[in-house]
DNA sequence: AGCGTCGTACGGGCCTAGCT
DNA sequence: AGCTAGGCCCGTACGACGCT
């Protein structure tokens, strides 16, 4: 949307707080190098100042819900919209782009694909703007604050407000990802299922593509930026989808896999997720009960000659199955997710969670 | 590359409440 | 009673994305 006049919004003459003089930003380039106070005070509105604001026009209002919205740390998109007779918009409502909720009939069964991430969750987060036809003003009629979601670090909006990058998308994505970036390697090192032979590998292949023998030292310099940059990339954008989406939940342990979906890596959980799935056409039984300590025979449905002895130290929280499976690849066993559904378990135990 | 899936924007229906 | 507004929901067109 362009920008409209400076004073794209103002209050009640009676009304002390906020001025829409004070809060002008939205077309003055002329101030590009300045510090940006008045989007400051755009984040410190309370919902009794938001709802005494008045507008110029509908523009306006998503202008300043788009400031309102990146300086909290959530992304908007346009909603309902009510025209007159006329055909002239005279209501509009802002979302969180995380409103609403996927239609159940693409939920359905008998899919080509796996389902996609989910990326609503009914959020109430809104603004509504209805025109005041007497004053010829736009006024908030509506608005709610409270979101069904975490919201990203808005801490960096100053700098993508002061420089007008609220409509780019890399920025977008850049600013969403920064904090989970370096979340991802301050925690515990984690090498779950990766070879220090095969990593290397996947880099000098990486390199390859950028580096070539004629280049000078500074070229080099500059591919090896470019490569670690696209290399992190790939990891903040892993990073986001497992944070901030979620995925269905398709077995029948919703419970476990929900928790499941929550503590692992996109990547990981889908492994997880055939382990519960394998879990739940298991036969579990238990064998020796020894104080806190329990022990489990489980099989496959229809191959009751296999076992697998699975130890639960209730009192130590620990688990072990003699498949190997979790010290081999980092996951628990769909024989241990059987012996959790035995116990009507609804968490992984925090002692089959590998930390990174 | 094709196409299944889903996000976005919008239109419109229905119900309720308040005002004239 | 009639009108307007608020709130919620459903359906549809269209386009983007990304899996196969």
């Amino acid at each position: 949307m362009e920008s409209s006049d400076s004073d794209f919004f103002g209050t009640d003459s009676d009304e002390e707080f906020p001025r829409g003089d004070d809060l002008d930003f939205l077309d003055d380039d002329t101030e590009a190098d300045e510090d940006r106070p008045q989007d400051k005070r755009i984040a410190e509105l309370s919902r009794e100042d938001i709802m005494q604001l008045q507008f110029t026009d509908e523009e306006a209002v998503y202008q300043f819900y788009n400031t309102y919205a990146m300086m909290h740390g959530f992304v908007v998109r346009l909603d309902e919209v009510r025209h007159d007779s006329n055909g002239c918009i005279i209501m509009r409502q802002i979302v969180c782009n995380r409103a609403g909720s996927r239609k159940e009939e693409v939920e359905k069964d008998e899919r080509i694909r796996d389902h996609r991430p989910l990326t609503r969750s009914c959020c109430r987060a809104r603004i509504r703007a209805r025109l005041d036809r007497k004053i010829h003003k736009w006024k908030v009629v509506s608005f709610y604050e409270e979101h069904s979601h975490g919201l990203v670090d808005p801490l960096d909006g100053d700098m993508v407000a002061r420089y007008n990058l609220s409509s780019n998308s890399w920025v977008d994505q850049t600013f969403e990802l920064r904090n989970l970036w370096v979340l991802a390697y301050l925690r515990d090192q984690f090498f779950g299922r990766i070879r220090t032979t095969s990593q290397c590998e996947g880099i000098n292949s990486l390199i390859k593509a950028y580096v070539r023998k004629k280049d000078t030292l500074l070229e080099f310099i500059n591919n090896m930026e470019t490569v670690v940059s696209h290399y992190r990339n790939n990891e903040r954008v892993a990073e986001f989808n497992s944070k901030y989406t979620d995925p269905v939940l398709v077995t029948s342990l919703p419970t476990l896999e929900d928790f499941a979906a929550k503590t692992f890596t996109r990547n990981m959980f889908r492994e997880v997720r055939k382990e519960i799935e394998g879990a739940c056409a298991m036969n579990t039984e238990l064998v020796i009960q020894d104080g806190g300590k329990l022990y489990f025979k489980c099989n496959n449905f229809g191959v009751p000659e296999i076992d697998h002895m699975v130890e639960f130290d209730r009192v130590g929280g620990m688990l072990r199955c003699e498949c190997l499976w979790f010290e081999n690849r980092g996951i628990p066993c769909m024989h241990i997710f059987a012996c959790l559904k035995h116990q009507h378990i609804e968490v992984i135990p925090e002692c089959l969670v590998c930390k990174r």
